[in-house]
RNA sequence: GGUGAGGUGGCAGAGAGGCUAUGCGUACGCCUGCAGAGCGUAUCUACGUCGGUUCGAUUCCGGCCCUCACCA
């Protein structure tokens, strides 16, 4: 039975979604404007984990992520670099999407944009208006057109579900200067009026551009309905962002909830501090990818609770690359052996253990680091034997435990490229090292182990003979 | 100021009212021509702090300290 945790109950739920078999799931997408950095991976890597679990556990998953293509920052990106903001938001839709690809994440159904729903935000802003919870306010100092806000108070029931927090206690912890057009500080623009030279659509309101929540609102509403299952994203986007969807969804469809589950991913630090272009300890997807292999860094991501904040280094990098290294080791001795018909009984319940143990810990609420756990259990009584000597089906079955769980659900041993010497090369250096050890040439059949190091091949001596992979 | 999350062994990081987490690192042993990998053993009272409940709390309750995040 799986169990999730609902961030606007702050509490474990049993999972059910709406229609039995289905799940619907929607997930914050990137503001295309910049190249995404490990804070953004470590949310798309867990809600990739997840997606694959659910898949994993039958249900037909239906996976949302947009593309947030019209911003503020977008605009005045574009404004620094001298290109249009279309193109600037084509170039990194384009980036992105590559670097998700990269970390091994599985594709979304689809993946919206924004400024291709603007039409379905205007409907869902005139209906807002209509139903008295919006109003136009007067234009912005400079601006063409009027902005149009959300009036918060007019929602005042629904407002907090996911900070828990009332529109009075939001109001007494004010410290930021209110627009004075607002009619209250909570209002959020719906509809903002555009600039000379900025992008911008038509609407009965003259001409502007979309608020930023609008849009999750309008392509969740378009693509998965008035209610679905599983909303995701980042802590950070609680509030305002999710909160202001809800706001908007529920006022204009009178459903309620918006959404069964609210699943938000903790944050990723770096040396105890925010990752952030200020502070300078900004690492984008693509760099860290220079460093260390997609399987790596999604090991390293998913070897803590998606909702426990963590800390990059690069020692916790390496960390992971080890501890990786050792499950991917096991699996490659254990796919490349043949012969035997050893049948050791522990080995058998090592497999039934872990895959029992590895189920039980994603059910509750997809915890990857139990999960792992699991799999370093298999991986140590795995080890205790040389696979060449067990019966293949109990091999067979060995790997498929690591595959599936480890492979499918978490991505981690995704085939590589193979690089280097081929392998018809790399038998013909071992047999010279062996003849050189038959010698007891020790100084050549070192020189040959280290040559093949060098071109990332390593050798294994073992009492069964020389064993090599591809590090 | 408000709200939320968290403080676990050398490090990372799960977890549960009493039973070895797991991984990384380190030391020793086995194995090995050597190395690596692997296996075994060890790594001192590990659970922020002060109280409370309990036969027993790191795990439940309350106060306090600290860290982090979000706040129109």
């Amino acid at each position: 039975m799986l169990k999730v945790h609902n961030s606007a109950s702050r509490e474990l739920e049993e999972f059910a979604p709406r229609e039995p078999g289905r799940v619907r799931m929607y997930v914050c997408g990137l503001t295309v404007y910049n190249d995404m950095h490990l804070g953004h991976a470590r949310s798309y890597v867990s809600f990739d984990a997840i997606r694959r679990w659910l898949e994993h556990s039958g249900y037909a998953v239906e996976h949302i992520q947009n593309h947030t293509d019209i911003d503020d920052k977008i605009i005045a990106r574009a404004a620094e670099e001298g290109v249009a903001p279309a193109d600037l938001a084509e170039r990194y839709i384009a980036r992105t999407t590559a670097d998700l690809t990269a970390l091994g994440v599985l594709p979304p159904h689809q993946m919206p944009r924004a400024t291709a729903y603007v039409e379905q935000m205007v409907a869902v802003i005139a209906d807002l208006l209509a139903k008295g919870h919006a109003y136009v306010a007067e234009p912005a100092e400079g601006a063409l057109a009027p902005d149009v806000y959300f009036d918060v108070p007019s929602a005042r029931e629904q407002f907090g579900t996911l900070t828990g927090q009332s529109l009075e206690e939001l109001e007494a912890g004010a410290r930021v200067a209110v627009d004075p057009r607002k009619r209250n500080p909570a209002d959020f623009a719906l509809w903002k009026g555009a600039r000379e030279g900025e992008p911008s659509w038509d609407s009965p309101w003259g001409t502007g551009r979309p608020g930023w929540h609008i849009e999750c609102s309008a392509m969740s509403l378009t693509l998965l309905g008035p209610q679905f299952d599983i909303h995701g994203g980042g802590s950070d986007l609680k509030f305002p962002h999710h909160e202001s969807e809800i706001l908007q969804t529920e006022c204009h469809t009178g459903k309620h909830p918006m959404v069964k589950y609210w699943l938000h991913t903790g944050f990723l630090t770096v040396d105890e501090e925010k990752m952030s272009k200020s502070l300078d300890n900004f690492f984008l997807v693509r760099d860290v990818l220079q460093y260390a292999s997609a399987e790596v860094v999604r090991f390293y991501l998913l070897n803590a609770h998606y909702r426990s904040p963590i800390d990059f280094s690069d020692a916790a990098l390496d960390e992971a690359a080890s501890a990786h290294d050792r499950l991917a080791a096991t699996l490659h001795r254990y796919r490349t052996a043949s012969g035997g018909d050893g049948q050791p009984e522990a080995l058998h319940d090592a497999v039934t253990t872990a895959r029992a143990d590895f189920t039980t810990a994603m059910d509750d609420d997809f915890n990857t680091r139990e999960a792992l756990a699991a799999l370093f259990g298999l991986a140590r009584e795995a080890n205790r034997y040389e696979p060449g000597t067990l019966d293949s089906e109990l091999r067979d079955a060995v790997v498929a435990a690591f595959e599936e769980l480890g492979g499918k659900v978490l991505g981690l041993f995704a085939p590589r490229e193979a690089t280097g010497p081929g392998d018809a090369e790399i038998e013909a250096l071992l047999a010279q090292r062996e003849a050189a050890r038959a010698a007891k040439e020790w100084a050549e059949a070192d020189r040959i182990r280290d040559e093949l190091a060098a071109q990332g091949v390593e050798v294994q001596d073992t009492p069964d003979g020389v064993r090599w992979r591809r590090t």
